[in-house]
RNA sequence: GGUCCGAUGGCCGAGUGGCUAGGCUCAGCUCUGCAAAAGCUGCUACAGCGGUUCGAAUCCGCUUCGGACCUCCA
């Protein structure tokens, strides 16, 4: 690839840091789990989105060319705690007295509006559940004819304790065959599975059912579990190097996933990496629905919340996420989002000042370490994407360009050049930040002249030694938002 | 109850055996007509108790506290 750092990354099966090599580099195949598109998406949601789309946009910047799989949940998501709840999708729709696809695509809608606000990229291919029945009944078929598999009353269900005569479950998140049995509480609605621990594959629906398909059990809809591994399949192949989502999903729903796919091709695990990204807390407990903690990103950038004493940019609340690696939780609260507020804003201006950067023509005096940066950004990338030490590191950049910027140090032009090559790459490319507001002296509309009068008059009374004219002006622009500093080149203005 | 994870300075948050993380806050200083911005300096921490080691925030054990999963969840 463009760059030698190698790349490594924390595999939750086998709970160590591997160094990533690809099955057909330079193509890395990396499915993620999506949403379950019945209302709509919150905070912490939008952390674990961002999390992989740090991993696609390293991974792409690093060269690969990366088929990115994220699915769009759209059928078979029970509610409550046993296979007999509802559908998630056609509860909302009756409860909206909407056609469930209507559900489906306005909620699909909110989620594209909020990863676009965050600047979280499109994946390659996002495909969703009811677009694949047909794909789904033919995995069930291949998991019967291997045995693992068998129907009763219509429906369809995984034998978990045939498939671990065969399969180690419960390798990813580290359970026991036995003590799951130990410990699966019996619930209702369950004495057409051989064992506890089985789970669905195909539901046979009642009449009330909206969604409904025919198969050759029953009409009904497919199980949870199964989608993922149906697409995943479908547009990366059996083996495939990156598997991410919530930390959350980790049991059942991934390790359900393997076994599934296990169980219809008779071949083991085959993800490379399975990567899980940790939870949003709030007052240190996980950012959930049915907690009553959760906001949306649109409720956190108006501030229209209990929880929230103003409002946040979403580049505000994308760096204070940064900030934090993925692998940890990370608590939210108004006093670290505003703290990442000031950082990202002093780390902005600098990226901004950059452009104007004054560079010498000779690299006689300048000695500026572009290179020590570089491979210093690398390597944090590397370890596992860590991003806070990427941010420390271009803080440390910020140190030098505003070291340059009042004349302290002096900086080639190769060595600038050099510099916005690697702010490029980190800030905008990898970090996938963008500048939020309008720049130093630029204004649309009447506006920025007059500003630009206004401080001129002021720049005149100030030679005059007419300090009261001088701050009144300063003053009153202060009260519209609009920001005077004078430095030595002059007076300028800047709208916060 | 079972399994697993965490506890870092005023706050947030990296770091896994010796070397300044970083951001925010606060105080002082430089610059400046005064501010702002920027820079410099200071506040220098690893839950507690034992152990291993020349050396531990980092490894091991115990204790306390917190969290996640075990059921839908990003």
């Amino acid at each position: 690839m463009s760059d030698h750092t190698p790349l490594y990354i924390q595999n939750s099966l086998s709970r160590e840091k591997e160094l990533f090599t690809p099955l057909n580099a330079p193509y890395v195949g990396m499915y993620v789990c999506g949403p379950t598109v019945y209302s709509n998406v919150h905070l912490g949601n939008v952390r674990t989105f961002l999390t992989f789309d740090i991993v696609y946009r390293h991974l792409s910047f690093l060269g690969y060319q990366v088929r990115y799989v994220r699915n769009i949940t759209d059928v078979g998501h029970l509610t409550g705690d046993s296979d007999d709840g509802e559908d998630k999708i056609g509860k909302k729709a009756r409860l909206e007295n909407l056609e469930p696809m209507e559900i489906v695509q306005k909620y699909t809608n909110d989620f594209h509006d909020v990863m676009r606000v965050f600047n979280i990229e499109r994946p390659s291919i996002e495909p969703s559940a009811t677009g694949h029945i047909v794909e789904q009944i033919e995995m069930i078929k291949q998991i019967i004819e291997r045995g693992y598999g068998y129907e009763a009353n219509g429906s369809v269900y995984f034998n978990v304790r045939k498939f671990n005569e065969d399969f180690p479950y419960g390798q990813l998140s580290g359970r026991k065959i036995d003590d799951l049995l130990n410990n699966t509480r019996v619930l209702d609605g369950q004495d057409e599975k051989n064992d506890p621990l089985d789970f669905a594959l195909w539901k046979k629906a009642d009449a009330s059912h909206l969604m409904k398909w025919p198969s050759p059990w029953s009409e009904g809809f497919p199980g949870w579990h199964l989608e993922c591994s149906v697409m995943s399949t479908k547009y990366l192949g059996h083996a495939f190097d990156i598997h991410g989502g919530g930390m959350d999903l980790k049991f059942p729903h991934h390790e359900c996933e393997i076994a599934q796919n296990a169980g219809a091709t008779g071949e083991g695990n085959s993800v490379g990496y399975w990567m899980h990204g940790n939870m949003l807390t709030v007052n240190g407990r996980k950012m959930a629905k049915s907690e009553g903690n959760g906001f949306t990103p649109d409720e956190l950038i108006t501030g229209n919340h209990p929880l929230l004493e103003r409002g946040y940019s979403p580049m505000t609340v994308r760096f204070f996420m940064l900030q934090g690696h993925y692998a940890s939780t990370l608590d939210f609260s108004n006093a670290a989002l505003q703290a990442a507020e000031k950082g990202l804003d002093r780390l902005m201006k600098s990226v901004e000042a950059l452009e104007n950067l004054p560079a010498t023509s000779a690299d006689d005096n300048a000695n500026v370490p572009i290179e020590d940066f570089a491979q210093r950004c690398a390597n944090a990338m590397g370890d596992d994407f860590n991003t806070p030490i990427l941010i420390s590191v271009l803080f440390d950049a910020v140190k030098l360009i505003n070291n340059v910027q009042d004349g302290r140090t002096v900086i080639s032009q190769a060595q600038k050049e050099a510099l916005e090559t690697l702010i490029n790459g980190y800030f905008f490319e990898v970090l996938g930040l963008q500048i939020e507001g309008s720049k130093e002296g630029e204004e649309s509309g009447e506006a920025g002249p007059l500003l630009d009068l206004l401080v001129q008059l002021r720049s005149d009374a100030k030679s005059n030694q007419d300090w009261s004219t001088a701050d009144s002006i300063r003053k009153a622009l202060s009260d519209l938002g609009v920001t005077i500093k004078d430095g030595k080149e002059g007076s300028s203005w800047n709208r916060e």
